[in-house]
DNA sequence: ATTTGTGCAAATCGTTTGCATCTGA
DNA sequence: TCAGATGCAAACGATTTGCACAAAT
């Protein structure tokens, strides 16, 4: 499997995303500090303080474009906020809800079974576990 | 267990609810149909055509007391759109990509093993699985 | 030269809020 | 009576969109 943080014009490329400035720096920022969920404010944020010139537009534009090319996972747990997750991989996630944040299980946790059969004419694309969590003894 | 239909009043005051004339129309348009999920804007429609008058804003509110109350349950899958399930009991949901519905998993189906430990100082407050699904042979 | 991407500001959409008015206990 | 509810319209926050301009092939 390709290194994602090699050659990131190969990946765009591969992605048939032109290789623009912007999309570049924004790898950068999502791939070179291991796995993070971070959401579209939140890179804004950050391009913002590491000097990237992007618009929030171009922010959102990007994290659907490497969505869609299978870059990123989106993630919607609860809120009004969607998550990017540069985990593509396939593994679920802790939420906490006091601080809105996502945590990955490693994969091979998490298991499971007997799921019933889709409705007719309908097939699995895929199932998402979420383990609401919150600070222990508080109801 | 309380049959939800046989006493709105009653199942209000419970809640610390005043069973208002909105409350208690309302209580009567989700529960008197069976399990299902909808959301605030689509209550809303199903009110005006039942001749029911209430506020978009009453229904909002109401929706929220009535999950924090446990009569409903809250189900963010995807959008930026919240669902609100009359089954409150323990179970999971198949979510139809292409319609944005949600489908019951009867209780006792899916079972989730092997779950790691939450994080230090974290207790689980529940496990949501969402199976999506969508048109078979389209990928 | 042509196609594709970007930035801005305005527009959307679901949802929330402030506040004056009404209603149930 | 009076705390609690409701309705309206304005406010909101995340996201999208339209369109002129800029950059990549």
């Amino acid at each position: 499997m390709l290194n994602k943080f090699e050659n990131l014009d190969v990946i765009l490329r591969e992605a048939k995303l032109r290789p623009t400035r912007q999309r570049i720096d924004l790898a950068k920022l999502l791939f070179s500090k291991g796995d993070r969920h971070i959401c579209a404010e939140a890179l804004f944020e950050e391009a913002c303080n590491a000097g990237v010139n992007v618009s929030l537009a171009t922010i959102y534009n990007t994290l659907h474009q490497f969505t869609d090319s299978g870059l990123l996972r989106a993630i919607t747990v609860d809120s009004s906020k969607t998550y990017f997750d540069t985990n593509t991989g396939d593994h679920h996630h802790f939420y906490l809800e006091d601080t809105d944040e996502l945590i990955d299980m490693p994969d091979g946790y998490v298991q499971v079974d007997n799921l019933p059969n889709p409705p007719e004419g309908l097939e699995i694309s895929g199932v998402d576990v979420v383990v609401r969590v919150r600070p222990a003894g508080r109801n």
